[in-house]
DNA sequence: ACCAGTTTCGGGAAAGTTCCCGATAGTTTT
DNA sequence: AAAACTATCGGGAACTTTCCCGAAACTGGT
C-alpha cells in the first residue's frame, strides 16, 4: 500500500517507528528510511518579500552577479545591460538589504551613543550635533541612556557591542569607576570616543571643553563682584570635569587671596534631590556662603529654587553661577550667570573624530573653548 | 615552460590573452583555460574574527546544528552534550551574531522612533518611556528627528525602513500634509504607531491625550478667573492636536457666552521666532487680549518673555495658560498654569501598543487623561 | 584561419544562523 | 526477534549580498 520513495516498490515497505509525530517507513529492498511528504498547503506565511537582486536577475534572465555589478557601479558591465537593470530596479523599488551586506562585511553602519540621561538640555543637544555629522556620512545612530547607573552602562555597552555597532560615542555615569567594559570595546577594536565625561585612564580620543578656564573665570567673576565666601557645589570626584572645574575654583580663590573653606566644598551625585539637600545645607550654615559656583546649570537652578523658597535674595544675598548655558538659564528669574560651552559643536566634533577613528585609529583630544555669560544672578550692584 | 593546471603537461600550453592584467594560458590537450595562481602573502586583513557556532562545533567535533540546538535551548539534545557546549560557549565568550539572525528571520529587533525634535522636555521624555518598555522586550531603538521638515521626515522614514526596523513610533511634523510615506510603511506591513501628533487619515493605532478636555478646562479656568478677552496661540491646522485644543477653546468660550474674535486666534508653526512675533502682535492690538491660551508650554513661555519685555504684568494684565506641564513651567516667574499630560506614560503606552501590533495587528486608539495645574500665571486675584 | 587581447557575463563561495528532515543507535513492545 | 518507538545528531537549504575568477563572446591583426 505504501510505495518506497526510492524504488517505487510496494512489497518491501514496512513501518519503522515514528519521527516527530509522523509515521516512518523502511524499504527492505533498497535499505531506505522515509516518511510520507506532507501535502503543502497554502504557503501564505511568507508575508513581505522584499525585492532582491535575484528577483531582478530572474526577471531579466541574467545572473545576480551582473545585477550586483550594475547596482554597485562596477566597470565590468555593458552599458545597455546596466541601464536595463537600473531601470528595472527603480521600477520594482529595489532596496538593497543592509543586513546581508552587514553580515558579509561585518559593518552595520550604525554607531552607538551612550549618555547618562537626556532629560536636560545638554545631552540631547550633543546628540543632535553628532547626528548631523553621522547621518551625513551615512550612519544611523542607536541611542542608549545609562540613567547614571554603572550596571546599566555596562549592560548598554554590551547590548550595543552585540548589535555590532561600528563605533561608540560615550559620556560615562557619575558612578563609573571601573572601566573594564570599555577595555573590552577597545580590545575588539571598535572605535570609541568619549565626550564631556571622559575616561582619562583610557587611551582614547576625547572631546571636552576648557573646564578649568571656564570655572576659573566664573569664580573670578564672583570675586570681582564682591563676593567673598564662595561655595562650590561640585560633581563627583570620579568625573574629570568635576576635578577640573574644582581646580579652576580653587585657583581663582588662591589668586585673589581668598581662603579655601572645606565646609563650602561639596561633591554630590548630580541628582535633583541631593542638589536641594546640599543647597539647603549650605544656606543653613552658621556662616553661609555669599555665593555659590555650581557644577552645571541644573544644579545652579536647584540652588536658586531653594534660595528663593528660603527667602534668600539673589544676587544681593547670594550670587550664583552655573555652567553650560542651558536655555532655561536665560529665562529664569533672575537670569543665571553661567559658563557657555559649545554643546552642539561638541557633538559634531565627537562624531568627526569617531569617523576619522574608523579610517585611521589615532588618539586625539579636542578641546572646545568656554565663555562666561554674565547675567543677573551674580551682579551684586 | 608552463604546466597545464589540469593535466600537468607542458607541451600543449599556449598563451591565451590577458585577464585583469594577468597572463592567461590555454591547454590544447585538455581544452582548459587557466591563469597562474598568485602567491598568497600574509593574510592579515581579517582583523577581528568573532567566535561563531562553527568554531564551537569544530572544537568539540560536533555539528553546528547541535551547537545551535544547545544554545537555543532545544529539546532534541543530550544533557551532557548541551552542558559541554554551554560551558565552551561561555569560556570562549561566544556572542550570537544578530546580523545573521536578522538576515534569516527578516527581523532586526530594532524599532525606529521618529520625532520632530528633542530639544524640549516633551519628546525626550516620551522616548524614555518608550525605551523603558522596548528594551525590556529585547528591542533596541533607533531615534531620528525630522526637525519639523517634511522632506527630512520622508527621508528618515525611508532610512529607517531601509534599516529594516521591526516597527515604527512616529510623531509627525507641522508640515506633514501628505502621508504617502506612511502608506508605504503600512503596505510593507511594518507596525506603525503614532503618538501625540497623529495621522487620523490613516488606519493606525494612536496614543493621544484628551486634548479637547484639557483645552476646555484651561480656557474655562481663565474665564472663571475673570478674564474675558482670551486669545489662542494655536498650532498649525494640519495637526489634529491643534484642532482638538482649538475646539476645546471655542467650546469653553461658547459655554460661557463669550464671543469668538478671529483676531485673537492665530495658527502658527511652533517655531520660537514666530511665537515671539505673534505674541508681540497680539499685545499690540488696539484691543489686546487679557489672557492667552497657548498650544503648549514652550509657546506659553515665549509669550511670557515677550509680555515681560513689554512691561505687561502677569497675571494682572495678562493671564497665560500652557499645555504639557514641562518642568520649566514650575520654575519660571510667575509659575505657569498648564495642562498636565502623562508624557512618560505616553511613551510606555505607545511602545506597548507597538509590541502588541507585532503579535497581532489591530487598530487601537489609546487616550490618556489630562489635568489642569493652576499656578501663578493665571490667578487674577 | 589563427592568435592575442578585450569586454561582458555567470558560477559559486563566503558571511553566521536557524530549521527542516533524514539518519543512526539504542530501547521497549509484541 | 521482529517491529515500533525514542533520543540524539548531522547535512544542507535558506536568508541576501559582494567578490573572485573562470568562461564565453567579441575585436582586430596577421
Amino acid at each position: 500500500m505504501i510505495k518506497c520513495a526510492k524504488c517505487r516498490q510496494i512489497d518491501f515497505v514496512q513501518k519503522s517507528g515514528i519521527v516527530r509525530g509522523k509515521q516512518r517507513y523502511f524499504c527492505k529492498a533498497c535499505d531506505y528510511h522515509f516518511t510520507l511528504p506532507e501535502v503543502v498547503e497554502n504557503r501564505k506565511n511568507k508575508p513581505r518579500h522584499q525585492v532582491t537582486i535575484i528577483d531582478i536577475a530572474n526577471e531579466l534572465g541574467i545572473s545576480k552577479s551582473t545585477v550586483s555589478r550594475a547596482l554597485r557601479g562596477h566597470t565590468d558591465i555593458h552599458e545597455g545591460t546596466r541601464k536595463m537593470i537600473l531601470d528595472l530596479a527603480q521600477q520594482l523599488e529595489y532596496q538593497p538589504n543592509p543586513l546581508a551586506n552587514a553580515l558579509l562585511k561585518s559593518r552595520t553602519n550604525i554607531v552607538g551613543i551612550l549618555v547618562p540621561e537626556f532629560r536636560h538640555y545638554f545631552f540631547p543637544t550633543v546628540i543632535m550635533g553628532a547626528q548631523e555629522i553621522l547621518s551625513k556620512a551615512g550612519y544611523n545612530v542607536m541611542i542608549c541612556q545609562s540613567d547614571e547607573s554603572y550596571e546599566t552602562e555596562v549592560a548598554n555597552v554590551k547590548a550595543l557591542m552585540n548589535s555590532r555597532v561600528d563605533g561608540l560615542l560615550v559620556s560615562v555615569t557619575t558612578q563609573t569607576n571601573n572601566v573594564d567594559h570599555f577595555r573590552t570595546v577597545l580590545r575588539k577594536e571598535v572605535p570609541l570616543v568619549f565626550f564631556n565625561r571622559v575616561c582619562p585612564e583610557l587611551d582614547t580620543p576625547q572631546v571636552i571643553v576648557d573646564d578649568y578656564a571656564g570655572a576659573f573665570q566664573a569664580v573670578e567673576h564672583l570675586i570681582q563682584q564682591g563676593y567673598r565666601r564662595i561655595a562650590h557645589l561640585a560633581g563627583p570626584v570620579s568625573l574629570l570635569v568635576s576635578r577640573l572645574r574644582m581646580k579652576g575654583y580653587l585657583d581663582a580663590l588662591q589668586k585673589h587671596g581668598l581662603p579655601v573653606d572645606n565646609e563650602l566644598i561639596i561633591h554630590y551625585d548630580l541628582t535633583e534631590e541631593k542638589a536641594r539637600i546640599y543647597a539647603n545645607y549650605l544656606l543653613s550654615l552658621a556662616q553661609p556662603p555669599d555665593a555659590i559656583f555650581a557644577i552645571n546649570d541644573p544644579t545652579a537652578i536647584e540652588i536658586m529654587l531653594v534660595a528663593k523658597s528660603r527667602g534668600v535674595k539673589i544676587p544681593q544675598e547670594l550670587g550664583i553661577v552655573g555652567f553650560s548655558n542651558d536655555p532655561i538659564s536665560a529665562i529664569i528669574e533672575p537670569p543665571l550667570t553661567t559658563v557657555e560651552q559649545p554643546v552642539w559643536e561638541m557633538g559634531r566634533q565627537a562624531a568627526r573624530i569617531l569617523l576619522e577613528q574608523m579610517e585611521n585609529p589615532h588618539i586625539e583630544t579636542y578641546q572646545l573653548p568656554t565663555r562666561l555669560v554674565v547675567r543677573g544672578s551674580s551682579v551684586n550692584c
